[in-house]
DNA sequence: CCGTCTTGTCCATAATATGGACAAGAACGC
DNA sequence: GCGTTCTTGTCCATATTATGGACAAGACGG
């Protein structure tokens, strides 16, 4: 009587069945909290989840009636709602790996000058979870705390990816392959770039998601090995040239293994 | 064809079918937030929703899979898990109310020197969403932020009850019955307290969660007039003997319209 | 070693969620 | 005004999915 494996040790347990429409109203959450405040229209929900129509109007619809989701006026847009954040009060906050990675992030910051991120894998998407403004006068700030993309379309994702096993990154890409055409890229320049940064190390992007910038980003592992978050120092093009590449590169990696460190103990 | 009436003014949509999973997932889900970092037992989430244990199993366990609910290693118990504070990031925080609030609480809490909850009702439960500690040397403390409690065991849960329609309200008790029994309430009790709240103006308890203290809340509503929180005052019971009492409702009074005027802007 | 907890699993069955097809608005052009 | 092309919303027969009774397997205690 072994069917679905063991489920002790080995992390393969994933096929649960039973719950396909939570499931489905979850992955509809996750991309209306992509959306963040301004949320996402129905269809674009559609497209990204692969559910027909039908469906991701009833999912949303009986979100909004449990408060979970809301809906804006003017737009008609869907967005996470009240209760989430309400649900959210149950956990502990500030977060561990936020404690953790503190001391790091205002020390690289103070060193490095430019815009610091600090980024977490959650699911298939990255999350920008902390940000730390430089002293230069010329920053980067589009990507704000709570922004979510699909793991490949930032440095930081690319990084995360690089640092898993090759073929848990390629599933990921290939999950996520719907949701890159909204940020012009597609599954084979994301598994080139985690190759790349694989070589390197860390996370490069020269043409970063906002024009002109340059973006670095080094993993950050669990005490298990898994990638769970990335450090990431963005900055007009001009301003990270190979010289100065290499020394950004090389504190946020020495920093990364004192966050590993840190949340080790 | 007017089935389920307009649905335009008028706020009786509820009864959209086609996802009982949905919404039975969420309710364990509220009530997993209920118990904190510490965690719920099966069998106690079986108890409070009224669902059968197979099926509570079987959606606590796929909502692991999804990284929504954790479970503790040591107890065995269910928590709400990482994802949820990570989804809660796609809102602007802090909220409308707590800006809303701040300046009220913070006068408040000087005026009377003993500890303040600001508490939000969401679904029938309420939430503690903010805690000023007072100056005097004997606080009321055991109540922190994040604590989420059936309406009507708390005086703030009594306070947003009184303030409501009296059929809503007897609704809410209702529907939170069988989690009374863990609070030594019943749904008799909770609605003589809610009359007596609805005549004082003022949700008042002699015996507060906590052993020997007393507490006093006055509601707070939003522009539509239906009651979103409540402000409490918490302190030992010989602390807030009538006179006192009557003091401390009449600031309480005070702010909750200041903050009512606050919200509206 | 047996009773009494708890949590976990199975599987036939009924009920639920599904999605194709159609409808109803909204925004635009002319 | 009237077609055109968007979007979102609804219906309902159908098969897939979630359900829960019954049984199993640990964990604890005496």
């Amino acid at each position: 009587m072994d069917k679905t494996a063991s489920s002790k040790s080995t992390r393969v347990t994933e096929p649960r069945q039973g719950a396909q429409a939570i499931r489905r109203a979850l992955a509809v959450l996750r991309i209306l909290a992509a959306g963040r405040e301004a949320g996402v229209p129905l269809a674009e929900v559609v497209q990204a989840t692969g559910l027909t129509r039908p469906t991701v109007h009833r999912i949303v619809h009986v979100l909004i009636e449990e408060g979970i989701v809301e809906r804006h006026e003017r737009t008609g847009h869907y967005a996470i709602g009240n209760q989430v954040p309400e649900l959210a009060l149950a956990r502990p906050r500030p977060s561990r790996l936020l404690v953790a990675a503190n001391p790091s992030l205002r020390r690289a910051s103070t060193e490095i000058g430019d815009t610091l991120f600090l980024t977490v894998r959650t699911g298939n998407d990255t999350l920008c979870v902390d940000r730390r403004i430089g002293i230069y006068p010329l920053q980067v700030l589009s990507i704000e705390v709570g922004a979510r993309r699909p793991l490949g379309v930032s440095s930081a994702g690319v990084a995360i990816l690089a640092a898993m096993p090759a073929q848990d990154a390629r599933k990921i890409v290939a999950a996520n392959e719907k949701r890159f055409e909204a940020y012009r890229t597609d599954v084979a320049t994301v598994l080139g770039e985690v190759t790349a940064a694989r070589r390197l190390g860390y996370g490069m992007r020269e043409i970063g998601l906002v024009q002109g910038t340059k973006s670095i980003s080094t993993w950050i592992k669990t005490p298990d090995g898994r990638p769970a978050a990335a450090m990431t120092v963005s900055a007009v093009r001009t301003r990270l040239g190979p010289r100065r590449e290499q020394e950004v590169a090389e504190i946020l990696l020495r920093e990364a293994r004192t966050i590993e460190q840190a949340i080790r103990g």
